[in-house]
DNA sequence: TTCAATTTTAATTATTTCTACATGATTGGA
DNA sequence: TCCAATCATGTAGAAATAATTAAAATTGAA
């Protein structure tokens, strides 16, 4: 499903727009200051931006300028004031939608579906297949071999993103330790099964809140690992 | 410049849309009427269509339905009443935006502006290939082959450009170094792999602030190189 | 042909990633 | 509860890969 960026300090209306959202089955992050949002905005790859206008940090006509420079995505501005919005259009950031304080939920749900319906017409027309699997804020892109937890970019190295994805692309199925190296490593390379502990472990340090409650990879006792769905 | 439809009965409505989208060098057709207005939509070649709902003939719901079936362009909905947006948004008729009569001609203006925009920035960016990439300071224009870095210009050769220019087309993907060899050399690979090394530090000498924090092109260990973008 | 610029090759150095191993923690059955 | 099997985790050295440098080969223009 998509992923849609929140840049709002207001946290009440953050959560009530992100529980609407989610709603519509929507994966929602918010980011309450500018500065953090910006960065937040250019490292995570979400398919829609929300950002007000009044910000502390970095305001929304230069956060929504600088996203634009980067990303193609669509942007929705939440103002308080009605004549903001003229002065939007006129800076020619290149927003693509806006909308007035107080809207209600179902509003900017329509608005954001029709978005993001839009940019599917425009841009996905010619059937260009996302690489991408993603799961419970975990997404992983095959093209690029970047991986995100909760919008948040973290670096893999080549055999940590092998196995993430070749579990990933299994999910539920229970690999021995075994199977995993064989598949991953080739059958020739005669080495030590442990090799597959040690990268599960360290994919956990990356993509788990807890190691100790893994809730993407799941250790099963004396058969293997398998990824949970 | 771009052509636009006006499909509206009300005639002195029709004129005041034309006359100002005209000022603003849009050129512009009227057909009053809605069987007309659909025949004129299909075979005509406009670059986005302007839609009153209520309309002899065919109305405004069915029109932009069909017109939505054959054409990617905005569709831009005229309605009287203001509830009358929400039932077009139910119907999810692909519609782009709605404007309620009275309006000001500016704001028809602004919408029409704002609409063709994004069209041409989403349609055109990913496919057709433009003669000029920009980001992050580093500028490259392909027909005279040259290049800047923050306004300064960096002389390239011939192999340099061509390795750039090709890894900044096709942002985010990570070519092996057998690929990049291959799709720049025409050649099968066979061992002269680190030449693609060589030239990528070369082009980092030329375009990096420190060679050893790249901002552009990114190693990815083990796989190859990537544009991060 | 000559010479300078560019490209390739080769050798060296630097860095990252992998693996083995050791130690301690956890699990599930006796 | 205890114990053996299994798993988690940290560390260091090995292996693999990439960066750098310099020198040789090639190209192309005068």
């Amino acid at each position: 499903m998509s992923r849609i960026l929140i840049i709002e300090d207001e946290e009440s209306i953050a959560e009530l727009e992100k529980d609407y959202l989610e709603l519509s089955n929507f994966e929602v992050d918010i980011e309450g200051d500018g500065e953090k949002g910006l960065n937040k905005a250019l490292a995570g790859n979400y398919d829609m931006y929300i950002l007000d206008l009044m910000l502390p940090g970095i305001d929304g006509f230069e956060l929504c300028k600088r996203i634009r420079e980067v990303k193609n995505v669509p942007i929705l501005m939440v103002t308080a004031k009605k004549e903001e919005i003229d002065k939007i259009r006129g800076l020619g950031l290149g927003a693509d939608d806006y909308i007035t304080k107080p809207f209600s939920p179902s509003e900017l749900v329509a608005r954001v579906k029709a978005h993001l319906a839009r940019y599917d017409r425009l841009v996905q027309s010619p059937a260009i297949q996302k690489d991408e699997i993603s799961i419970r804020g975990l997404r992983i892109d095959k093209a690029s071999r970047r991986v995100w937890i909760n919008g948040e970019e973290k670096v893999f190295t080549a055999k940590e993103f092998d196995l993430l994805t070749f579990l990933a692309e299994n999910p539920n199925v229970i690999f021995s330790k075994e199977q995993l190296f064989e598949t991953l490593w080739g059958e020739e390379s005669i080495g030590d099964i442990s090799t597959v502990t040690v990268h599960v472990n360290k994919i956990r340090e990356k993509i788990e809140l807890n190691t100790s409650k893994p809730q993407y990879i799941e250790t099963i006792w004396g058969v293997g690992y398998r990824f949970k769905v």
